[in-house]
DNA sequence: CAAATAATTTAGATTAGCCTAAAATATAGT
DNA sequence: ACTATATTTTAGGCTAATCTAAATTATTTG
């Protein structure tokens, strides 16, 4: 019954929500590498995350930690607070889509609950967030995405851009730099197996664009 | 050169201020009470602020602490953030005047400079919050009010309220009720010395109303 | 499959803020 | 001016979150 999480946990918490994406069980060191924080660090907070009444993950040492039904919901809660306003800062103070997420990550904390259904209410209870990602509705439901990640396309296959990670503001500059915005649809042209690069053509450019895996792995996309 | 203070520092820093109004020093008791902790949490927190660099108070061994221009600054930074953030909590998102207190207490300390420059632009660089107390400009600087309590007037005064404390949701409903709102009109009928009570009558209210002094000492007016 | 390497955990410390209880200092009253 | 009271400070402890260094456990590879 314990409410009120400090926002280092929350932090934590969000973490593992989204490393728990690809994986099923999310590892000490990679929470220690997305937090930037030393390994001893996580270690000691996940034990007491797993202590916590009611525990909020489920942790076995040496083999990483799973969110619980509590932490998951306390992630989404956070995720919901981050995707609206980062809507919000977009669409009522005039941010840029590469200004917003540091910005919201230090709000995400310490908004209440009514300042949370007031901006879903003036945007309009979105359902997608400025870089495309769902956002939880009240009752922190979220559909489930069948999207795939950019990387994996190959020659001759067309998709729209779904969504893109959203924190670091010189890549999301290349990014709209090359129209990959949530909804550009494009071609596969190329794909270069030695490197990972991929060819595109995108629909309303001149120029094709030639992209490394650091970027195809961080684009999700809908394959038509 | 040491930015980037602690939520907790700049609400001490923000508490001397306000006590800082009336008296010349303020006691640690002081400080105490209006932050609800224990006069020795206080000594050990002036002490840490003393010692900054650069110093953020100045204090004396039972003699109370005083801003120093460093902590002068950064109290008038989170009091522009907090006065900013009441109104737009207010124009933008439908916030009552009773409401906005809470939050902007909590938003106050995460918003940048980037937030607080936007959100004034918004609200065309006001220069008053909603209670009616100034709103420091981008410099920092403030004007002199000259301005009285309430309690401070006597029988057939005319008066115009100026601010109030924005702090307690009940009493800022209160005084709405009896139409005492920043720029309302009013005239003194009647002061009873022995509970300092006056008897006012508000332009436009069909009612006179006798406050008591805790609540004419909440409220600042500006003497016709 | 055992040794080398990599990852994780434990141990011990630190810092910011807070607390209570005890000691020290101011203030007030006769 | 001296005692009683009130205020402030010191001392010692606690918790959350971090760190480094050492110990332990897994994983990889010859």
């Amino acid at each position: 019954m314990n409410r009120e999480l400090t926002d280092t946990v929350e932090d934590y918490l969000k973490v593992i929500f989204d490393l728990s994406k690809d994986r099923d069980r999310v590892s000490t060191g990679q929470i220690a590498e997305a937090l930037k924080v030393s390994p001893a660090s996580v270690t000691d907070m996940v034990q007491r995350l797993a202590l916590n009444s009611p525990p909020l993950v489920d942790y076995l040492k040496h083999q990483g930690v799973s969110l619980t039904e509590d932490g998951r919901r306390a992630a989404l809660e956070v995720i919901r607070h981050h995707r609206l306003l980062e809507l919000f800062l977009h669409e009522v103070l005039g941010y840029s889509w590469d200004q917003v997420h540091a910005e919201a990550d230090r709000l995400e904390h310490v908004i209440s609950e009514d300042f949370e259904e007031r901006v879903a209410e003036v945007l309009g209870n979105p359902k997608r967030g400025l870089h495309g990602k769902p956002i939880p509705n009240r009752k922190l439901e979220m559909p489930d995405q069948n999207t795939a990640y950019l990387h994996e396309m190959r020659p001759n296959q067309n998709g729209i851009i779904h969504s893109v990670n959203d924190d670091d503001p010189g890549f999301l500059r290349y990014l709209e730099s090359q129209g990959l915005v949530p909804g550009a649809e494009f071609s596969v042209i190329e794909f270069s197996p030695y490197d990972d690069n991929l060819r595109l053509q995108v629909k309303g450019k001149e120029e094709e664009t030639v992209l490394g895996y650091n970027i195809t792995s961080q684009v999700q996309v809908e394959i038509q």
